[in-house]
DNA sequence: GAGTGATCATAA
DNA sequence: TTATGATCACTC
């Protein structure tokens, strides 16, 4: 049994990373909080981002919003994932932002969603609504890296997409794009607009968009790394 | 019930 | 304003 400590500093190595979220397994989010000397949250109708951000402080990550990985140093995102009883997941994953202008160039494998999921350090956490947040418990968390399957569906979908925005057909876009890539509204409220490419390719204004992971896919990812 | 579109908090 | 962390909640 190993006993969790708050870190006092980023982790050095993967082993170092490792080991520090596999003490957490087990433990339940409101443990977790109390060693972190964090309030649990009733719900998380407002801080919808609180179990990620708990998490990262438990790890070492660095705080605040950056387009890096949460981990640079040792190229690993980390991400929660809520999961039901059956281990599988009840919500999509936010990949990251994306680009609407100055998509000329870019390709899949310098593409932030490719930067950003070339090795994610999931957690997986009970994140039934019945349970109360402070219940809930943290599963085994595990390094994953998409395999060649895995890596082309995505790409596929992401030039899929990105071909779309390009071409200004952002406004045509929705939710049932892509396979296992989707895109998705983004913002604090459905009035906050940015810069986006129109049907004549002059400069429009929408909401922004953000990448996202569909439930199969994380499912299957999940059930790779449970079955034993 | 599932899934899409909407929304919340925070940092820089 | 952009981007991070995500879940909510309404519609189908």
């Amino acid at each position: 049994m190993k006993i969790f400590s708050m870190p006092k500093a980023e982790p050095r190595t993967i082993q170092e990373l490792m080991q520090r979220a596999e003490a957490l397994a087990g433990l339940t989010l409101g443990e977790v909080a109390k060693l972190a000397n964090v309030k649990v949250p009733v719900n998380f109708k407002r801080e919808k981002g609180w179990t990620g951000q708990l998490i990262e402080l438990c790890l070492g990550a660095s705080a605040g919003s950056k387009t890096q990985q949460d981990f640079a140093k040792l190229g690993i995102e980390l991400k929660t994932i809520p999961i039901d009883e059956h281990g599988k997941p009840l919500e999509t994953t936010y990949v990251c932002y994306a680009p609407l202008t100055d998509i000329a160039g870019i390709e899949w494998s310098t593409s932030s969603v490719k930067n950003k999921i070339q090795q994610v350090l999931w957690v997986p956490i009970d994140g039934r609504r019945a349970v109360a947040p402070q219940d809930r418990c943290i599963a085994s968390p595990f390094l994953w890296s998409p395999d060649a399957v895995q890596d082309n569906q995505l790409r596929t979908d992401w030039e899929e997409l990105m071909e779309m925005i390009a071409l200004g057909q952002i406004e045509n876009i929705t939710a049932r794009h892509g396979q296992y890539l989707q895109l998705r509204p983004k913002a604090a409220n459905g009035d906050v607009l940015t810069e986006a490419i129109g049907k004549n390719g002059q400069i429009i204004y929408t909401r922004p968009r953000g990448f996202y992971l569909r439930k199969e896919f994380t499912g299957k990812i999940l059930q790779t790394f449970f079955k034993n």
